[in-house]
DNA sequence: TACGGGCAATCGAACGCTGGTTCGGTGGGA
DNA sequence: TCCCACCGAACCAGCGTTCGATTGCCCGTA
């Protein structure tokens, strides 16, 4: 009990300096003191700097799958999973911010072999999204266009997620409903006929 | 003619440096080595590390400024700047990745001053962003809500322009098409018909 | 119950290294 | 002669990491 409680405290500590100064400018000793522990006493718990962050990041990561999975499960038509993606995203940006900003910024950082695995973890989500998109998407697209709009959306959702736009609880449940709908209506009419978005956006090779 | 070769040698060096290794595992003495020049010589041309990436962010952040608004001078309706937006985004992203690394990731670790100098100029690109958005608005929004849309926008942009996902500019290119429709039609029906997102994604709180 | 050995938790202090920065030069063109 | 471009070498601070202690608690044994 004890234990654990020094070890999600230094988890802790590890996630908001990261965030807050990122990997590198972050220094062991700042958050050993964060964590209150001297600097050898963190060497106890951890095996160094890398595994800090692979450890902080592993945690993030699963934490944001649960709460997308779970999510997920209570969503019964593919709109609504879309929506539960777009809305789990948003409020873990919310919630923990600094987990997010350093899994999108420092997890390129990590030693071979960890950074494979994070990779895989992140991964993991990407499909997440592509399976979404599938269910969704009336006319077939192939593989590469599933995954480049879901490119596109998780990018929209940690360009607002990572801002410091999100005030509240509800900022990020409203704002989860009118980024859904946007893309919603964007991949959808995109994908029941294409052709009409060259024609709007007719003239494109200069004249 | 020299001397500004050099120069522009060290801010070449510099920019791909800090984009492969980040800004604070990025060293002086690699900068030098990758410009031709001493250690000591490098100092002759550049006060520092920080002014370093000063120069290299204040330089990219011209480049983009200048190649968008020779894109919106040929767009006349405002669905065509939009276009030109994505384009000279996503173009850019192509031509000078790593420069773009830079501004989007490395942009918060300079001192102030600096900082707020560059923040101020990654104003005005996101505020060409939201007068295009206003234009093309049928239903006047909000500011804010424009601003968010805005960010979505940017957000989609920056996505895919940081995956090694433009493997050519006519990749670029054609993407751009994309990106546009999609993000127009959702824009567009969003703004035209709000509460009809609520009446897709309709149950949205929980059974 | 008293004792003692061992182990987990924790620390102060040091080590080696690398980083940004500075200093005192040197050579060659005007 | 002077100045500008440029350099080698050093300085110093900060980093991640390690080492050798010290403490206090648990547990088997007498």
């Amino acid at each position: 009990m004890a234990i654990e409680h020094r070890y999600g405290a230094i988890l802790e500590a590890a996630q908001d300096i990261f965030a807050h100064r990122g990997f590198h400018q972050a220094s062991i000793r700042e958050i050993a003191r964060a964590a209150d522990l001297s600097l050898a006493g963190l060497y106890h718990y951890v095996g160094g700097k890398d595994e800090l962050l692979f450890l902080v990041l592993d945690q993030a990561l699963d934490d944001l799958l649960a709460a997308l999975d779970e999510a997920l499960a209570r969503a019964r038509t593919p709109e609504l999973k879309l929506l539960a993606l777009v809305q789990t995203h948003l409020d873990y940006g919310f919630r923990r911010a600094a987990a997010l900003k350093v899994i999108n910024r420092d997890y390129e950082l990590l030693q071979e072999p960890r950074r494979s695995e994070i990779v895989a973890k992140r991964g993991e989500y990407l499909r997440r999204g592509i399976a979404i998109l599938r269910e969704l998407d009336p006319h077939a697209r192939s593989a590469d266009e599933l995954l480049s709009a879901t490119i596109l959306l998780l990018g929209m959702l940690n360009g607002i997620a990572t801002r410091p736009f999100l005030r509240s609880r509800e900022d990020a449940h409203t704002l989860a409903g009118e980024v859904g709908a946007l893309f919603l209506y964007g991949f959808l009419e995109h994908s029941a006929d294409r052709s009409a978005g060259a024609a709007i956006l007719g003239g494109t090779h200069d004249a």
